[in-house]
DNA sequence: AGGACTACGGAGAGCGCTCTCCGGCGTGCT
DNA sequence: AGCACGCCGGAGAGCGCTCTCCGTAGTCCT
């Protein structure tokens, strides 16, 4: 008993096939990507060793002079406090990570999944990424601050950012148009005739947010309503509660609410169910995202609808063109919000 | 200008690095990887070598030599209908993901993606594996009757799994004595005090939903209580509020009931809430998993914790022993679940 | 002091694949 | 009938790395 020959058993290669099937190694190689013209005889040839022999291509060899890896990495950034869990918990990362994977699988391929939450994960993922491990990075960034996609560029990684960089640089993304989002919002909670409406937003750092309260309150100021309350939440279901606690105790009297996002809506209504305001029969309230969380509790909620999926998707399109093509501008694509009108609001 | 000169500019090799250094390939190489002694001159020679040129190991040379990919599948296999998203979106995966990142990352690995929710789906992680794509498979199964895990084993592909096979077949996994979290719901409902109990089970094919529903009943039976009466869910938040529905139609006095997982136990509120039963003052309801989503709705779940990322993370390290020694036995590591009395029970 | 052993750097052979270059043959045009 | 061109298969050179083997130098024991 050879120990060696136990665990050697190698896989078959490209060569092998090519003997059995009695021709050279490059047109085997060329059956197998495709390329030129084979004569269909010795390509039916090349077919029938390759599934006599159980052969598949050794991905290190063709990496080693494609000098591509075809893989791409999906980089969740920036990401809380709570330890890898937490923000992949979030079922929007859930979102992001099934249109990803919606889109690529289809080419044959998948991406690696990488959390940079601190500083130190950062450098590893650039580094990662520079050995050549995946030929590019989709990166959801959860705080606008952060240094990633500029170190990404640095580095000469094709990159493509969910949400838009913070500072002016040149990568490519896919992005939301908040500021409709949030006018369809304020529109929605005007004609449903509220007076007193409040806001509740996600932390200063977040562009996202931002750009709904700003589209929020200049849908109000063009109806003539210069003041919105708000108070800060921070994206959690609990923070919503307590934010709503706190504008209730200051306005008693809100009759709308918009929380920029689902899960701080749920825990608005908790509060308003909690301090006797029924919810929508005294106060309607508004999410944002459409998240499966939007439906998993009574009521159901009126949102505006951020189509993750179909953003993700697209993002995964524009980094596997722009490493196809390296030389090919940067580029963005903003996808449009859209009102869900369900129980809450 | 000389556009090949443009994109051709490729990383330094491990060769340059020897040239700067005066040193020869082989002791660069040593130096990287830390075998053997080398001189501690030459090796600060090296090192300010590579710190000078800025040289990253090319990961397809490496692998191709050392032929393993340094890279790990985590595949989510016989997911359900609603397309890619619906089941990434299920928090207890993100807690696999994050448990098998904490423990990955460290070693510098990180996890490839894969969904096997289809057949064509299947058959593409095994041949995406046998490429050497990735040096093993976490696989996590919705399904018992998956045929994900003996194809793999069949393709030689290293695999651990999250819970154990339906049949028997040789692969180490990890699991949850789901039985005694049954049996600890199930004393903790008669501590309570519950005189009609029932339960909210999974769907059949979840041997995990079996073993808790045989280990609470098992418990009741020994306490003289023969017979629970069981709707039958999907584990989604509204199967559980349309079990409750049909339980409390054919048992109205109900007071107690164990959902065999949290979403449904928090269906199964809603439902009791609109039939006019509080929870937990009229009916008590024990969850299980103890997932985010046992915190994220009121009144906060009393639930049979199941140590998700710890079992994620030693299924990474019962992976990486295996393909460190891949004659090593198959083994498996079974966790202890835990109660975690909250409000509605 | 001589022999054997240990320590450590270098040379060189691939790992499995792609791709350029070359050559032979068949076809169409003059 | 001769020549040029296009089509397609084969040969061979690497891609960047690891690792075995070998040689030299230093060390310890008898």
């Amino acid at each position: 008993m050879d120990v060696e020959g136990q665990t050697e058993r190698r896989s078959p290669t490209l060569e092998q096939v090519a003997d059995v099937a009695g021709v050279s190694r490059a047109t085997v190689s060329r059956v197998i990507n495709g390329v030129r013209n084979v004569d269909p005889a010795l390509a039916a040839q090349v077919q029938d060793a390759i599934a006599a022999i159980g052969y598949v291509p050794n991905r290190a060899a063709r990496s080693l002079v494609t000098r591509r890896a075809d893989a791409l990495a999906l980089v969740i950034s920036g990401a809380g406090d709570g330890g890898p869990g937490s923000i992949l918990g979030d079922p929007f990362f859930g979102r992001v990570a099934g249109g990803v994977i919606g889109f690529l699988r289809p080419q044959g391929m998948h991406p690696v999944l990488m959390l940079a939450e601190s500083e130190p994960a950062r450098d590893e993922v650039v580094e990662y990424l520079r050995r050549g491990n995946a030929d590019g990075a989709l990166l959801v960034s959860t705080h606008s601050d952060d240094s990633l996609p500029a170190r990404l560029i640095e580095a000469g990684v094709p990159s493509v950012l969910f949400a838009r960089p913070a500072d002016p640089i040149p990568i490519s993304y896919v992005d939301l148009a908040h500021r409709d989002g949030g006018g369809l919002a304020a529109e929605h909670l005007l004609r449903r005739g509220c007076r007193m409406i409040a806001t509740i937003s996600g932390p200063r750092a977040v562009n996202a947010s931002q750009e709904r309260l700003y589209g929020f309150r200049d849908a109000l100021a063009r109806h003539g309503r210069p003041y919105v309350p708000c108070a800060e939440g921070n994206f959690t279901r609990d923070s919503g509660e307590q934010a709503m606690k706190r504008l209730l105790a200051a306005h008693p009297d809100i009759d709308g609410v918009f929380a920029l996002n689902d899960l701080m809506a749920q825990g608005a209504i908790h509060a308003l169910r909690d301090s006797g305001r029924p919810v929508p029969d005294q106060v309607a309230v508004v999410g944002f995202d459409d998240s499966s969380a939007a439906v998993e509790e009574l009521p159901e909620l009126t949102t505006v609808r951020q189509p993750v999926e179909d953003m993700a998707a697209e993002m995964a399109r524009m980094l596997l063109d722009r490493i196809a093509d390296p030389g090919r501008e940067v580029t963005s694509v903003i996808f449009e919000p859209e009102l869900v009108v369900r129980e809450s609001g």
